[in-house]
DNA sequence: CCCCGATATATCGGGGCGATATATCCGCCT
DNA sequence: AGGCGGATATATCGCCCCGATATATCGGGG
């Protein structure tokens, strides 16, 4: 689960831990409070299977010759440069790249079907955050999958509802299958939009025969 | 986590780990898919801690004393009773019964604040489930410190929602703050009805100076 | 008679999490 | 100067939860 998150943050740009965390929090945050002791193992996990790779253990200031023409003009520039660059060898930290084998990872992670327990409302919710690297036609499956996720949890939520427990735990029952229809409502909204998209061209006519 | 759910429904009568689970799959299943890999170690860890003990290994059948002349007049007897009593009853399992202790426990996870961190969705959701156990008043401070729980995601979310992301992780985190909103809604109703089951009185006049 | 499926208890490996340990660097106050 | 506190950064520990699996025992049907 975590390995998904990893690979595409760091699709976009080699990171450190450190960092990786903070984008975590930031992007994904409303969904996830990542934790040092996932972030640095699944690191490990996903460097050992050769997903990702070191790039160096200092790369962030690339200028041990970076500093060429400043030198001569002024004396305070130096000073200057301590408060401008705060960072230019910022210390041991090592920044984490994707290797080719990590985008194949990564897009099999975002396609392939993941075990029906396994928290589902993260999983889906992951993937379609990492969505805009599908294609249509895999995005569009994404979606429905998950729909038909939902339809069948709503359906089953109906048939056990009726009777047993008492008020409160009836209260919640009742409260988690509406949000569930909602969550279909809103899924079926991005289905649309998708498939709109998709076709920018039914202006009349409707139906396309789907 | 766990424990919260064991003790609660042990506390309306004794269970054995497969029935147990059972219940816990029909009562709270539309929240909680709880394995055997969790539940056994659980049970062990509250029975070790004094919070549930083992009834007898054969309970099923309530004949403790059901077998009184037998003692003394024969001696075939001891084989007689390895036939006799290994088959009345289900099998070896094991019933489990809540202890004073473990009454203790129950009210204590079910009053006690939870670390922030700890998936505050699932253990609002059981603390609620078993609320039934508490006075009015903990029942509404428990509701209340959810809002204030609530509340301060949705500023979070509003102050942080703004920029960033795609447009598939705006969508997502949008839907995210909706839901959040509607949660809150759902919860000023509860507190409402369980103000309003505090105070019957209050017919018209309006205002009880909250 | 034996096999099968339900009942029942238990463990294993692995992942996620909070807490914690350990460095290093920085700015700021003294 | 000097050093303290806080941000940066990496890593590990123990705990809990989970899915998968192992192992019995029972009832019933072929």
């Amino acid at each position: 689960m975590l390995e998904l998150a990893i690979l595409g943050l760091l699709k976009e740009q080699p990171l450190h831990g450190y960092e990786l965390k903070k984008r975590l929090g930031e992007t994904l945050g409303f969904l996830w409070g990542v934790s040092y002791g996932s972030l640095y193992p699944a690191l490990r996990r996903l460097e050992r299977a050769g997903s990702i790779e070191i790039v160096a253990p200092r790369a962030a200031a690339p200028a041990p010759v970076a500093m060429p023409a400043t030198g001569s003009i002024d004396g305070e520039t130096a000073a200057a440069r301590l408060r401008r660059l705060p960072k230019p060898t910022r210390r041991t930290r090592k920044q984490y790249r994707l290797t080719p084998r990590g985008d194949e990872l990564f897009a099999e992670l975002l396609t392939g079907d993941d075990a029906p327990g396994a928290d589902e409302e993260k999983a889906f919710a992951l993937k379609f955050a990492f969505c805009r690297h599908l294609a249509s036609d895999a995005r569009l499956a994404l979606l429905e999958r998950r729909r038909a996720g939902l339809q069948e949890r709503l359906a089953r939520a109906r048939g056990t509802t009726p009777h047993r427990g008492d008020r409160y735990i009836r209260s919640l029952a009742d409260h988690r299958t509406e949000s569930t229809a909602r969550d279909l409502a809103w899924l079926d909204e991005l289905i649309a939009a998708e498939r709109r998209a998709a076709h920018p061209e039914p202006t009349q006519e409707g139906a396309t025969a789907s």
